[in-house]
DNA sequence: CGCTTGACTATACGATCGTGTAGTAGTTTG
DNA sequence: CAAACTACTACACGATCGTATAGTCAAGCG
């Protein structure tokens, strides 16, 4: 069971068109005729459901926030905390996420509220590793918007890699790198010195 | 010396103001007016000089591609390849990577080749890594739109720190904080193999 | 039955958009 | 000096935008 059970109605149609022309195109770049044939009804519809675009837009963002924090406690049911940290990433997930960057790029509050929710808990986690950074709150807010950014960039990522990364083979890829990226030291410490030693010339 | 000596004229004001309000508001949502109000010129000298949005658009992708791939290889040349690699972060770049990102969102096809590039690049340069990945393309892929996630998200991730990643001081946790990230593992052998194992299972 | 209510469409409104055209001031060029 | 060119402004055009209004249709209810 993906989505509630009375949400196949016109309202739920025409929230699911504007969240995804918003992520398509923007939110300018949407207008609210397109989001109206796109959910197959009048754009009149839309206005009586939800009064304004901004209003549609904030409906899209409660929505979004919602599911997104809803599939996140049933990941970290199934799969434990650790997995859920360390690649948040989930297929369901994927337009949740690009919806909500958007629309963050846009000056969403509901969806920087969602951000930084995801930093506390990312700082949190920063408690159970065995090298503790040294400024947790800077470790985990960067670490949340990289991992953001791997959806920001979802065409150009699998144009890079060949193929999509929604698709099961794709997403495989993108998680092992993920992994790779986030397990294995980039650095040897010899360069670590080196680079430290530039920094402190400049 | 920032910029060529010629660039203070009107033409270069334009793109300037442009490459300003496609970043801040998208690119449907500035529009050719307030991009000539913003650089103190009629809207129609906008046209003159670029002809068309689309073509605005184009010229000031191919000016943000220019500016870093200059840009990137003086920092090579001053700080070697591996600084460059690891962080790739300085904050001349910001203002153009947080436009190509904006453009690269809605199709740009000059943006993507760029990130293309990088791609390549970032490909190469796993192979002078200690412990090699098993999928590089897909590492590189990942690894560049993870740098230059922190940018699109630079708002949310300033608030998240308490203070401007634009900054000196929030740059340096910024910086400090992606090379802690991309340096000290995340998970330990044991936890690594627990989610290797969860994996299969799913 | 008549009446209300909610979902829905059709159409019209100002505003603003990208674009096109005409024209001016200043410099260059033959 | 006149012609040509360049940088620039002013203004008008259709199209499209968000929004507003009026009306249709079916279901629920006294």
């Amino acid at each position: 069971m993906d989505r509630p059970a009375d949400d196949l109605n016109a309202r739920a149609r025409i929230r699911d068109a504007a969240m995804k022309l918003f992520t398509e195109r923007g939110i300018e770049g949407a207008s609210i005729r397109d989001i109206a044939a796109e959910a197959g009804v009048s754009s009149g519809l839309v206005r009586h459901h939800f009064g304004s675009k901004q209003a549609l837009r904030e409906a899209c963002d409660h929505y979004a926030k919602e599911r997104m924090l809803q599939i996140g406690e049933e990941l970290v049911f199934q799969g434990g905390a650790a997995h859920t940290n360390v690649t948040t990433m989930h297929p369901i997930m994927l337009p949740l996420q690009t919806y909500l960057i958007r629309s963050m790029m846009d000056g969403s509050e509901t969806a920087t509220a969602l951000f930084l929710e995801m930093v506390d808990a990312g700082e949190e986690f920063t408690k159970t590793l065995g090298t503790a950074p040294s400024d947790r709150r800077a470790y985990a807010a960067v670490l949340a918007a990289m991992k953001m950014g791997v959806f920001v960039l979802r065409d150009q990522v699998s144009k890079a890699i060949g193929e999509d990364i929604a698709s099961p083979s794709g997403y495989a890829r993108l998680t092992q790198a993920a992994l790779d990226i986030f397990t294995i030291p980039m650095l040897t410490p010899e360069q670590l010195e080196q680079l430290r030693k530039y920094s402190e010339e400049h």
